[in-house]
DNA sequence: GTAGGGTTAG
C-alpha cells in the first residue's frame, strides 16, 4: 500500500524494514519503488541482499531495475543485469525482454539498435507491447525509422493489432523520413481504428505534419483532438515558430495561459525560438524573466536556446553572459557560442572558442563544424579552414556534408579562388546540390566571373527548377555588367513558369512591437515622417562623402531613378524608423530577410558616423556591426 | 513493460 503511494516513501522502507516474513514479492515492491525514485544505488543495495538472503529475483524484479538503467542511461549497469537476466533464465520472458530492448534503444551511444534487435529476436512470443517497444527504439534512435515501419508491417503480417503507443512511435518515424506517402497509409489505418483524435496519437500527427511544414494539416489534427493537452499546444506553438510566423506563435501563448495549463520548458524553448527567429529580442527577454520565475533557469536545453536567441537578436553580451553563467556546457551550448561568435564577425575568438571546446574534452558534431568552417569563411581565413575541414573526419570521424563543401566553397569563392572552388565541387563524393552551386554563384558575381557563374546559375536552375533563386542570381550576374538584353530573357522566363521575387523586408523591434516595411513601403503610419528624415539624412552622410553606389540597383534605368530606387531599400526606411523613435546612445538593430545590398551597407557606415550611433543589421547571412563608420565584417560579405 | 513536444546549422 505504502510503496504505491508516491509520498508515503518513508513509511514504505519502515514497513519493509519491519517485515517479519518477507517474501520475493516484497523486496521486489521495495526495489521498484527505489528504481522508480532514481535511488539506483539502493536499488541496487537491496538486489544484492535480496539474492544474498536466498530469495529468488524474479521477472519484476529484473524489469524494476532494468526500467531504471534505461530511464538513467546506465549501459554498463543494464548490460550487468542482462547477465543476470540470461542466467535466471528469463531472456525469453516478454516483459523483462521489453525492458532490456528499451534499455539498449536509450543507451546506446551512437543510437545503435543491434543490441536491442539480439534481445527482440529471442523473445518467442511477441504482444503489442514488445512490437511496439522494438519500433519505439528504431524510430527514436532516428537512423533506423526505415526498420521501424517494416517491423510495423512485420507485425500487422503477425496479425499483432497495434495500438496508440506503436501509431505514435510510427508517426515519430515517418517524420525522421520526411515520407508523407507511408505516413498517409498509416493514417489511414489509424482512422479505421479510430485513434485520430486520441492525444497519443494526435500529437504525433501534428508533429510529423508541423516537421514537414504542413501547418493546415496540423491545425485540422490538433482541432479534431478529443482532449488537448500541453504536449498538443506546444506542439503548435513550435510549428508556428518554424513554419509561420512567430507573432502567431505569441498568440497561441496566451491561449494556453488562457487554459490553465502551468507552461512547461518545452514551451518557454519554442517561444525563444520565436523571438530569436523574427529579432524580437523585448518578447524574448519578457520570455526570459517568466522562465526564470518558474525555475527553468538551470535547464540545459533551455539555456542553450536562451545563447542563440540573444546572439539571432543581436545582442552577443547578453549570450556571452548567460554562456557565462552555465554549469554544465554540451556540444550544443559550445556550438551555439561559436555560431554566435562568427555570425557577429568575432571570427578569431570563435575559433579559441572551438580550440576551448576541445581541450574541455567535448567532441565537436557536424554542426560544430558548419560554425567553424564558416567562421573561416567570414575573414578568408583559407589556411585555417582547410585545417579543419581536413581533421574533422581524421579525427572525429565526421564525414562532410553538403553543408560542409558549401561552407568550403564559399570560402574559396570569396577570396578570388573560383577554380578551386570548381575543383573542389568535382572532388565531391555527390552531387552538387543547389545549395553548393548558389554559393559559388554568389562568388562570381562577386568577382565577375561570368563563364562559370553562368554555368553555376544554370546548375542551381537544373537542381532547383521551381525555384526563383536560380534566376535571380542570374539576372543580378547580368545586370551588374549592364547586358540588360540577358536580363530581359530571364525575366520573360521567369514570367513564364510564374516565378515571382521574394520580396525584400526589413523589421526592426521598437518597445515589444515589431514594425515590418518591405520596399518602397507607404503603409506605415509615420510614412511621412520617416522619408522625410531619410531625405535630410542622405544630405547629411553625403557632405561626409557618402556616394550612391547605382550598381547595386538592378534595372535599367536613369541614375538618377536609381538613386531614388536605393532610397527606398527596406532597410534604409526601417533605420531610419529607428532613428526617430529611439535616442542616443541606445543601439538599434535591424532584421533582414535578405542579403544587405552594397549600398546601404556603405550607407550604414556614414549613418552610423554622423548620427553617432551603433547600428546592428543582421541579413539572411550574418551581422553587421557598424560603429564611428566601420562595420564588423571589414566590407568582407 | 510500450509516447507525443524543445536547443546548435541550412
Amino acid at each position: 500500500m505504502f510503496a504505491k503511494g508516491s509520498g508515503d516513501f518513508d513509511s514504505a522502507k519502515k514497513v519493509f524494514d519491519r517485515m517479519p516474513d518477507r517474501n520475493s514479492v516484497s523486496w521486489t515492491l521495495m526495489i521498484t519503488r527505489y528504481s522508480q525514485m532514481g535511488n539506483r544505488k539502493e536499488a541496487v543495495e537491496l538486489f544484492i541482499n535480496m539474492v544474498e538472503s536466498g530469495y529468488m529475483p524474479d521477472k519484476f524484479t529484473f524489469t524494476s531495475l532494468v526500467s531504471a538503467c534505461a530511464e538513467l542511461g546506465l549501459l554498463s549497469f543494464g548490460q550487468q543485469l542482462h547477465g543476470q537476466v540470461v542466467k535466471y533464465g528469463l531472456a525469453f520472458d516478454v516483459c523483462v525482454g521489453c525492458s532490456l530492448v528499451d534499455m539498449y534503444a536509450k543507451c546506446a551511444e551512437d543510437g545503435s539498435m543491434v543490441n536491442s534487435r539480439k534481445v527482440f529476436d529471442l523473445i518467442p512470443d511477441h504482444n503489442v507491447i514488445s512490437w511496439t517497444s522494438i519500433i519505439t527504439g528504431c524510430g527514436q534512435s532516428g537512423k533506423h525509422s526505415k526498420e521501424a515501419i517494416e517491423l510495423y508491417c512485420r507485425m500487422i503480417e503477425d496479425q499483432v493489432l497495434p495500438n496508440h503507443f506503436t501509431f505514435s512511435s510510427l508517426f515519430k518515424a515517418c517524420s525522421n523520413l520526411s515520407d508523407p506517402d507511408t505516413g498517409e497509409q498509416i493514417y489511414a489505418h489509424v482512422v479505421k481504428m479510430g485513434l485520430a483524435a486520441v492525444n497519443c496519437v494526435g500529437n504525433a500527427l501534428i508533429s510529423m505534419y508541423v516537421r514537414s511544414g504542413r501547418m493546415e494539416d496540423a491545425r485540422k489534427a490538433f482541432d479534431i483532438l478529443f482532449e488537448k493537452n500541453l504536449v498538443s499546444y506546444n506542439t503548435i506553438v513550435d510549428g508556428c515558430t518554424k513554419n509561420i510566423d512567430s507573432n502567431e506563435a505569441f498568440g497561441v501563448f496566451h491561449q494556453i495561459e488562457d487554459t490553465g495549463f502551468v507552461l512547461d520548458s518545452f514551451t518557454f524553448a519554442s517561444l525563444l525560438s520565436g523571438a530569436a527567429s523574427i529579432g524580437a529580442v523585448a518578447k524574448g527577454e519578457q520570455i526570459h524573466a517568466r522562465l526564470l520565475k518558474a525555475g527553468f533557469e538551470s535547464n540545459q536545453h533551455i539555456a542553450n536556446t536562451l545563447v542563440s536567441m540573444y546572439s539571432r537578436c543581436g545582442n552577443m553580451e547578453a549570450a556571452l553572459r548567460v554562456y557565462s553563467k552555465m554549469e554544465r556546457l554540451n556540444v550544443v551550448s559550445w556550438t551555439s557560442i561559436i555560431t554566435g561568435l562568427a555570425k557577429h564577425g568575432f571570427a578569431t575568438r570563435a575559433l579559441e572558442m572551438f580550440q576551448e571546446m576541445l581541450n574541455a574534452g567535448i567532441k565537436p558534431n557536424e554542426v560544430t563544424y558548419i560554425a567553424v568552417l564558416s567562421a573561416c569563411s567570414y575573414v578568408g581565413m583559407i589556411d585555417e579552414g582547410w585545417k579543419h575541414f581536413n581533421s574533422m573526419y581524421k579525427e572525429y570521424r565526421i564525414s562532410p556534408r553538403m553543408e560542409h563543401y558549401a561552407c568550403m566553397v564559399d570560402l574559396l569563392g570569396r577570396s578570388g579562388f573560383l577554380e578551386e572552388a570548381m575543383q573542389l565541387i568535382n572532388s565531391m563524393p555527390f552531387e552538387a546540390d543547389a545549395l553548393v552551386w548558389r554559393t559559388l554563384l554568389g562568388a562570381c558575381r562577386v568577382h565577375g566571373n561570368i563563364a562559370l557563374g553562368k554555368q553555376s546559375a544554370e546548375m542551381v536552375i537544373e537542381k532547383e527548377p521551381n525555384d526563383s533563386a536560380g534566376y535571380i542570381l542570374l539576372s543580378n550576374l547580368y545586370a551588374s555588367l549592364g547586358q540588360w538584353n540577358e536580363v530581359a530573357e530571364i525575366r520573360k522566363t521567369m514570367k513564364k513558369k510564374n516565378l515571382g521575387k521574394e520580396a525584400g523586408s526589413s523589421w526592426i523591434e521598437i518597445e515589444n512591437t515589431v514594425h515590418k516595411f518591405h520596399v518602397g513601403d507607404t503603409s506605415h503610419p509615420q510614412a511621412e515622417e520617416i522619408y522625410k528624415e531619410l531625405d535630410q539624412l542622405v544630405t547629411e552622410i553625403k557632405e561626409v562623402g557618402y556616394v550612391p553606389d547605382t550598381s547595386s540597383v538592378l534595372q535599367d534605368v536613369e541614375d538618377e531613378q536609381k538613386e531614388e530606387f536605393l532610397l527606398q531599400h527596406s532597410e534604409k526606411i526601417a533605420v531610419t524608423f529607428g532613428l526617430i523613435n529611439t535616442s542616443k546612445p541606445k543601439r538599434i538593430t535591424v532584421f533582414k530577410n535578405l542579403r544587405v545590398c552594397g549600398d546601404c551597407h556603405n550607407a550604414m557606415k556614414y549613418i552610423s558616423m554622423v548620427k553617432e550611433r551603433e547600428i546592428v543589421l543582421r541579413d539572411s547571412n550574418r551581422f553587421h556591426h557598424f560603429k564611428n563608420g566601420i562595420c564588423s565584417c571589414n566590407d568582407y560579405w
